[in-house]
DNA sequence: TAGTAAGTAGTAATGATTCCTATTTATATT
DNA sequence: AATATAAATAGGAATCATTACTACTTACTA
């Protein structure tokens, strides 16, 4: 593959961040650098990194989400706000009866918990901890 | 909720089918009843049929889509033919280490187990699963 | 240092979903 | 039963994220 700048700003800019981008935050990012970049040319190497393994990517509701940390690893969603945070939590499975029950081979799970925020989360959830 | 038959058909489509539609096959299949039915009308309806807790809706790539089995359930999905099959599987993850130390309120969980579907996976998992 | 294929900018097209509005309809009230 | 009225609908326009297209530019090769 050939070197393009536009493609290296993009690479620093998803990996720079814990901030879960979109490729419309990306793109205005990115214009901070080159001010005539194209979204288009956003879109297409933020796909080739991902195919790169060198970002991950997730679909978060109607958009698609970038992510530079691809450790394994997975997130929790606040419902009010939408910030995603990153969590080391594993979440576990039966491989072995999907295999066997589904006749289906597993590669990979998506795992998001959907809740509340610390800065969302209801006062009967923080009475019923005090409980 | 004033009563529509409009919804009534939906409601019944969603609900008889294993197939985790989208909102555009539910309008066609609607269609055969009512021919004059309008893709708003079964947008709407399924968001309110959502809303009431009669069906659920999950996001794939990049479409919604529905699925008339309420109960707590999770998919296997085949990244080839992007089949959703049902399982029974039950995901485990630590509830009181996400509140204590993400000072998090989880309410639910998205989980998918992604690979391939009995058509689709590979001669060589086959293999490995006789050995 | 020129040739060429990969990459880009800019814009048009697409697909899923939502929005808008005039018309229709379920239902509550005479 | 006839009427009023607010909710629901059909049909089409608008929106938003993403992809496709194309003429131009640029990294790399010989």
């Amino acid at each position: 593959m050939r070197y393009s700048y536009q493609r290296e700003v993009i690479k620093n800019i998803v990996c720079s961040t814990k901030s879960h981008p979109n490729a419309d935050w990306v793109f205005n990012e990115a214009k901070k650098k080159i001010k005539n970049i194209s979204l288009g040319t956003v879109y297409r190497n933020l796909k080739i990194l991902e195919s790169n393994g060198t970002i991950k990517s997730f679909h978060d509701s109607s958009q698609v989400r970038y992510d530079g940390n691809v450790e394994d690893h997975h997130h929790l969603k606040c419902i009010e706000c939408g910030t995603l945070i990153d969590t080391d939590i594993k979440s576990d499975y039966d491989r072995e009866k999907i295999i066997k029950n589904y006749e289906f081979e597993p590669n990979d799970i998506e795992f998001f918990i959907i809740g509340k925020c610390k800065k969302h989360k209801t006062q009967t959830t923080k009475k019923n901890k005090e409980l």
